[in-house]
DNA sequence: CATCATCTGTGCGTTTTTGCACAATCATTG
DNA sequence: CAATGATTGTGCAAAAACGCACAGATGATG
């Protein structure tokens, strides 16, 4: 008679993406697996919750109605999630972070390693994702992000100013100094502008080498000595391989934040985690903004 | 880390009950999984939920938080029944009705029979039941009540007045004639108040000789010849076994109420049962005011 | 127009969940 | 204080749900 309410994930989810593989992928489970709940919700109430086009399910009147309730449902059941969480104040249990890939390798690691081994109760679990996860669906607790103006919703502090620059491989550098009218190789990022203005002055002559999607995949590319792309000093100057482009000033960069739920940030174990990671940080600042002297 | 969310109506059960075993003929399932998913609710969310006491469960805060929300949940989830039920105008689908057992069998019946035959395509479900199910989750669709103001929510008519008289076997009664001063016995319902004051007049000698607390076993007390009781005359009445205690009027008895919820009123196959059973019950008033015309 | 990628439907073997039966514990009652 | 009824915890077998793999179909792409 009623929907199984477990059943109206599933019908939300496929509301949500579009079809039964985009919905499966989201829960984690197998597409004949969301089929078979979407049946059986079907069933239950009597009525179809969507129409199978080739392609996709597209909701129908009451596919849509129930996507609602189901995200009512949603937010009320992680507004439990944090309300149970914000409870708990001993300094043991889960702790999950979000935090940029590069940070943690870079970064983060060390750090986190401390913080394990003087908390041995708390259960830390580490999102290495570069989606920002949302923190009010309690995907994480704390999330280290690099923003200029996170959520309003989330609490926290900016830990460190940023600062970007040019890097290259030793190689290229070599290169590149040692040829009379240097041409300056970029990497780009798919998704950001082209070549910054500001190295019009200093490197008149550039061209576009390779194009690529991923951070990680770029630093490749560098290190290779395929040319030269901006990064975030922290990311650069860590590098052995890299070496700055000489003769062009740094870039501005967006900050390093520190960031929990507004309902989480008493609890204990977040508290104290928030506490030591921002204070770490704080102490890279020089690293952050590029400052050498290091 | 979120809670399952089938997972929060065992909790809400077992609130509402105060133990597993409550909750899991609430939810027609075995105690031991009602057991096993708290569990793994308390595990999702890292709090306990409950106190193991002995005799039951005792909700903590946390337990008692997470059952707030799943009241949100269930609401939200009856809503979304309701208004997709009020979606489907065929004149066929399911269809459930709640009605006292005795009308069920004196009177409704037949008339059950003939709906049935009508509309082949409705899928008739009939919760004999004492208790006044809750129409707003869905419980069932109609509801037939002996009441003098039903609930607001709903709607609906009052299809007949009722009275009510005391019946006696036949045997019985002739006892009573053959007695120069007969003493009555009653046979009294647990949860009423005594003997009617009106029958002090005619009867004024008389006694509790049984106490009951189902109509049922009183019709079968009265047919025992152990004694007289009152009750509607739609029971009384098409009982043979039975006759009416002479020189005693009759009395006034809550009505016949035709209900359904609001939303559902104007669909289809809800309307035409309602149009139908009202009234096919209303020709039968005068049976149910007592008029011994028939 | 051929190819490739993507999506949904279905049968089968496996894993997980559930119900059942029994034991243990506690409150209630005669 | 013994006995009864009710409740919860646990091991095992049955049942249900799930993932996997493959097939068919559709739409995009060169």
């Amino acid at each position: 008679m009623m929907i199984e309410w477990s059943d109206l994930r599933y019908v939300l989810e496929t509301v949500r993406h579009g079809g039964l593989s985009g919905a499966a992928r989201a829960l984690g489970v197998n597409h004949a697996t969301v089929a078979r709940r979407i049946q059986a919700a079907e069933q239950a109430c009597g009525a179809m919750l969507f129409d199978r086009l080739p392609g996709g399910y597209a909701p129908t009147e009451a596919g849509l109605e129930a996507a609602r309730t189901a995200e009512a449902m949603e937010s009320a059941s992680a507004g439990l999630s944090l309300s149970i969480a914000a409870r708990d104040q001993r300094l043991s249990g889960p702790l999950t972070l979000t935090a940029p890939q590069l940070i943690v390798e870079r970064v983060l690691a060390p750090l986190l390693a401390e913080f394990c081994a003087a908390h041995p109760d708390i259960d830390l679990r580490l999102l290495a994702s570069n989606e920002t996860l949302n923190l009010s669906q309690r995907q994480a607790d704390v999330a280290i992000r690099i923003s200029d103006a996170p959520v309003d919703t989330l609490v926290g502090t900016r830990v460190a100013e940023q600062r970007a620059a040019i890097y290259v491989s030793h190689g290229y550098a070599r290169q590149l100094a040692a040829s009379p009218r240097p041409r300056l190789d970029w990497i780009r990022f798919s998704h950001w502008p082209g070549i910054p203005d500001d190295l019009g002055e200093a490197w008149p002559e550039r061209r576009i080498a390779l194009t690529v999607d991923d951070m990680v995949a770029a630093i490749g590319a560098v290190r290779a000595g395929i040319g030269a792309t901006r990064m975030p000093c922290f990311l650069g100057d860590t590098d052995p391989a890299l070496t700055r482009l000489p003769d062009v000033a740094l870039f501005a960069y967006p900050g390093v934040w520190v960031l929990t739920h507004r309902d989480l940030q008493r609890v204990k174990r977040i508290e104290t985690f928030m506490t030591f990671t921002s204070a770490r940080l704080r102490q890279l600042r020089p690293l952050f903004a590029g400052d050498q002297r290091n």
